[in-house]
DNA sequence: AATATTTTGGACACAATTGTCCAATTCGTC
DNA sequence: GACGAATTGGACAATTGTGTCCAAAATATT
């Protein structure tokens, strides 16, 4: 779990130097958060962290509800991003569906799902949802709101064009995102980080089955 | 989230007066742990809510990490013990294979999943596994590393009888509990308690991909 | 009814944390 | 190099929590 901070953004320094500290600022307060929850996140912590000091921190952020949901407000914005680029790469057309939704979802493992913005966020959310209500409902928003749809979406036109048979897409879309995060859940709940090999191992047998249950029979 | 503890233990008064205010304490304290987070939970809540004094906890359980060990090997032992109970009824011999894991994974869902227990459990696990390694590693041992196992053996004498058609039954079994909780984890995975009408669905849905990739094709 | 045990509530010392104030210092800019 | 802005570190009061002690009250046991 050490130096995530850096492992979440190596370009710390190509940012005007005020949003530079505020950058150290968010990521130190993004790790503390989600190590020690909420109420176990202490302000000096954070700021030893960001390697800046206490009063910093609420010069420019001010208390540390606000900190909070400024952080999380940053991450989320991130983590969909990230997932709607790859999302863009979804084969629409492909020549050989199962290798190249493979492929796919490999890279959605990688750069979404296993990626540290979105695992600190859900757990974030998982452990202070109920704290902050407000919070939970805007990540509900943009992320199972958006983010189901917009596979279903994908996965409706591969049916469309005959690869898939699908009486419910958006069925098909939570079970797709729920048998790849099959093998990942079991450990990696916790901070062990997911090694590469792995991940091609886990898309090859989440598609694999996926295919089995949906693929148009020829 | 309100009255969890009764929810998770009706019979509070059958046991010696002793043991009494024993469990009405690891009770509080696993709302507490799960709902405020090991830090954020304070003893005088704990005392609170089970409706005792602050000093009887330290009495009976000693300081706060050992009363959260307690309450977390308590929940455990609950928690396995109702999931073995259910797979107990799982369907080696079904003649209608659809309509009898339909019904098992739906008493799946409700008696071990859906179930308090379980989930206090998981959340505890993924909020403070990181403070409590050996706590992590009991927990490992007693819930995936035990339940997996047990699903894939159930799922290795389905493929045997000629019922179903797996390589890898580990994987099929990681792959049918995903499945089963890909309903689930979108937002239940705050207090929100699943409706009983939707938890027949759940199942019936993840029942029926599950067969569509692995029924042995007649 | 008398006695042993548990429970209670309140007081306490100690430590950690939050959020504020401020003077000294460092830093970017012109 | 000088000026203005941001940053620092330390001190501070207020709050909250832990864990202990103890005498009074309630509860169980005989």
């Amino acid at each position: 779990m050490k130096n995530s901070s850096a492992e979440r953004n190596q370009d710390q320094d190509i940012w005007p130097p005020a949003q530079n500290k505020r950058q150290a600022i968010l990521n130190a307060a993004a790790d503390i958060f989600a190590e020690e929850g909420f109420a176990g996140a202490s302000i000096d912590a954070i700021a030893a962290r960001a390697g800046v000091s206490r009063q910093t921190i609420y010069n420019q952020l001010g208390d540390k509800d606000n900190l909070f949901q400024v952080v999380v407000s940053e991450i989320t914005e991130r983590s969909t991003a990230g997932f709607f680029r790859v999302l863009d790469t979804f084969p629409v057309a492909p020549q050989d569906l199962e290798r190249e939704l493979t492929e796919f979802s490999a890279q959605l493992l990688r750069k979404a799902i296993c990626d540290p913005n979105g695992r600190w966020l859900r757990k974030l959310v998982e452990t202070e949802g109920a704290r902050f209500p407000k919070l939970f409902e805007t990540w509900k928003e943009y992320g199972p709101g958006k983010k189901y749809p917009a596979v279903a979406a994908r996965l409706a036109q591969l049916a469309l064009a005959g690869y898939l048979d699908l009486d419910d897409p958006a069925l098909a879309a939570r079970q797709y995102m729920a048998l790849l995060g099959a093998d990942l859940r079991i450990d990696q709940q916790l901070g062990r980080q997911t090694p590469e090999s792995e991940i091609d191992l886990m898309a090859a047998n989440a598609t694999r089955t996926f295919l089995r249950a949906f693929a148009r029979r020829s």
